[in-house]
DNA sequence: ATTCTCACA
DNA sequence: TGTGAGAA
């Protein structure tokens, strides 16, 4: 099975992206393509990892935090230390996505709060909202 | 066409 | 977290 290499630009139009992506990335160390002179060549594997990496921009993690997820550096802190460390991922973000879930949905509330002053005022002075909503005010009111 | 570096938001 | 520009 002859190993199938994948060109920079072969895998930014596969997934979108561009060749400064492709080496940032590699700046960063979360992928470390073979060479052939200065022509970067991208392995199964790298192309794997660079799904990878994208999943996780996907859901909404860090270039450090995928590296480390993807273990690309120094030591291999084993498999069942990266499922837990991906878990440990998984659970903040979590968290982090409830509370601005939270966040946002007291905006909302405060929005409808300042909303709703604003029509009774405009229905106090008489005026009326382009959509006719003062007068609607006017009649939920009478 | 691809590479690198520096600057920049 | 990337992009733009210039040079090779």
């Amino acid at each position: 099975m002859q190993q199938r290499f994948y060109t920079i630009t072969q895998l930014t139009q596969e997934f979108a992206i561009t060749t400064r992506t492709l080496r940032f990335y590699e700046a960063q160390g979360l992928l470390a393509p073979q060479r052939r002179g200065r022509q970067r060549l991208y392995s199964p594997a790298d192309r794997t990892r660079l799904k990878l990496i994208l999943r996780g921009k996907r859901l909404g993690f860090s270039l450090s935090e995928i590296s480390e997820m993807i273990g690309m550096y120094g030591k291999a802190p084993g498999e069942a230390g990266q499922l837990r460390l991906l878990m440990e991922k998984i659970t903040a973000r979590r968290a982090e996505l409830l509370e601005k879930r939270r966040d946002i949905g007291l905006t909302l509330k405060e929005l409808d709060e300042v909303e709703a002053g604003a029509r009774a005022r405009m229905a106090e002075i008489g005026g009326v909202f382009e959509d006719g909503a003062a007068s609607i005010v006017r009649e939920e009111e009478a």
